[in-house]
DNA sequence: TAATATTACTAAAACGTTTCAGTAATCTTG
DNA sequence: CAAGATTACTGAAACGTTTTAGTAATATTA
């Protein structure tokens, strides 16, 4: 029913050939005619049919992000700072985001990659919670799509990413509990697979080691990422013969997870157990109480990748193909309580 | 490049129209056949070009939603919130969500709209922050293509959506502002053209008059839904030579601008000065002091929304075409001060 | 003024599906 | 066993663009 180029061409005498290119305004068409085939289409509310044009022209002007999740979890803070980064990026420029959420590593998750990808829905794509070994990267990069993603893998795939020196950030997030008296330091991770665990855990040995405090197993734990996980694992970790008065987590979400179970099992957070997390998302500063967080702005990333998935779809050799974010360190009441100072 | 549903034909010695029957499930294909042509698709991984299939079938398996927003503001919790409920219930459906930004009542909204619609990219639309005459619903449902809004237009089309009882809400607010002692109300509202602006006037009316207050202009600004809208026009309010003592707005955003606003002018705001918002955004609860807001869950809404476009695009007459949410008051420390108890 | 170049087009193919109208071959029925 | 029905396909058109190759008509050059 909508119009199409042949309708214009009809009206006007045309072949359907010189409507389109008066459109696209090449040169081999006259001033006069390109003129009353603009007005013609505008009079007629000419809009050219998306389908068709992404068909011929093998492209779709759309970026895709599919969030690994796997519950409906759009509501967490990361995917909304995350959504909200990518989003304000691409408003920047000719794209529009298409979004769509699979649990990670299952069929449905590759369906839906091989849908966009391979069926041309997308442009390109946006990776995060990238694992050590991901088939996501060793996917796309041989169909050769254009992707940009939030960590690197052990693959040696070369692709464009945002890194963050999480083990950097560890570090002196272990340095600052330790000067104010922690001793028995957790750590509550994520799947072992994932490369942020990993390098996050890289973190974790080397302070300890620098502290000459000796490694102990039972003070380490996986955990999934949502404050669930987090909860799960501080009431096991708590109820140790010899538990840690420290714990770090692999994200604010872990996080907000040993809150809550410390909190029911009476400890004071803050002072005789410390809790710190890693994301920066803008919940962690209304916990009770604030938490001490290795922030990093996921909007800020998601920007960023944005804005160099562009860049490598349109071959601008441009850009950085590595960008790499230092964590900074915001202190708050959740690591204070054993100050050598003493004021409480 | 990618392998298409020709080379299926050409290896099986079938004719394309086969293979695609076959794959699709028709019963005219034998079970033999269907069988080796789905392995035969399998092995070859063949994947269907979606802007083809697009092109034939006229249907894109994509819903679509574009932020009304001058600058990017996809991190505005409205938009948070709201794009969280569209994801999380589209995750349920067979459909991808489309979205994009634009800077309502412009040219460039106009052409975003027509690109999707006419040029087929979604299969509907959701609408927010809609307007007393709106062309965009004029525009849908001329264009035939199902669309579902969060609030009504006075232009008599029918449309399934959502409506918020936003009279009521202000209604039952004024009744608790006054309970607690306050008497000159200001309302901070939103553009006249806005239909939430509308309906929460006429609450504020008539929340007046039943208190038997005389209506005065002064008391009543309009603002454009951003907290720095409702700091501009607090700052003007507060400098009138009778001020007022509560400050009621049209949502939670505006609100975060005037307790800024209130604040730099020394005012103790839940004592003196009374504020209230609109939308029941997570942030609210953690403003200095906690805002007492009218409660509606964006993202149930927005649940609801793509839930009942759903709905429509497969003409499942089922549904309900209209949904009802009753705000629900919640009351904080904003406005808690001038109890006629006389504590604190 | 014949050869060449330029201008402004046209006709048709191509993109990869889905679907419509046949159609041989086999099966059923009276 | 002939007429009709059923089965399992095939061939081609259609969806609406973009692009390629070709071509008259005019303009330029030697």
């Amino acid at each position: 029913m909508p119009v199409t180029i042949r309708d214009i061409a009809k009206k006007l005498g045309l072949s359907i050939g010189a409507v389109s290119r008066a459109l696209d305004g090449y040169a081999d068409i006259s001033e006069e005619t390109r003129q009353r085939v603009i007005r013609a289409a505008r009079e007629m509310d000419y809009v050219p049919n998306q389908a068709a044009r992404q068909l011929r022209r093998k492209k779709s002007d759309s970026l895709g992000y599919i969030l690994p999740s796997n519950s409906p979890r759009f509501a967490d803070p990361f995917f909304s700072e995350f959504i909200a980064g990518l989003g304000d990026e691409i408003a920047h420029h000719p794209y529009d985001l298409v979004i769509s959420i699979a649990p990670p590593g299952e069929e449905a998750e590759k369906h839906l990659y091989q849908n966009w990808v391979q069926g041309r829905k997308v442009d390109g794509v946006i990776l995060t919670h990238v694992h050590l070994h991901d088939w996501r990267v060793q996917y796309l990069s041989e169909q050769r799509i254009p992707f940009t993603a939030l960590g690197n893998t052990l693959d040696g795939y070369d692709f464009a990413r945002v890194e963050v020196n999480w083990r950097a950030g560890i570090m002196e997030l272990m340095a600052h509990l330790l000067a104010n008296g922690y001793r028995r330091i957790a750590y509550l991770g994520g799947p072992a697979t994932m490369t942020i665990q990993a390098d996050q855990f890289n973190g974790y040995r080397q302070g300890l080691h620098e502290a000459n405090i000796p490694y102990d197993d039972h003070l380490v734990m996986p955990g999934d990422l949502t404050s669930t996980g987090g909860y799960d694992a501080t009431k096991r970790i708590l109820c140790l013969p010899n538990p840690p008065d420290a714990i770090i987590c692999i994200n604010d979400e872990t996080a907000f997870g040993v809150l809550r179970a410390a909190h029911e099992m009476g400890y004071v957070i803050g002072q005789s157990l410390a809790v710190a997390g890693f994301d920066g998302v803008e919940d962690a500063k209304y916990m009770e109480p604030p938490l001490t967080t290795l922030d990093i702005s996921i909007y800020e990333i998601a920007r960023q990748l944005a804005r160099m998935l562009v860049g490598e779809i349109n071959h601008i050799a441009s850009g950085e193909h590595l960008i790499e974010i230092q964590p900074e360190l915001v202190i708050r009441e959740s690591t204070v309580g054993m100050q050598p100072s003493g004021i409480r």
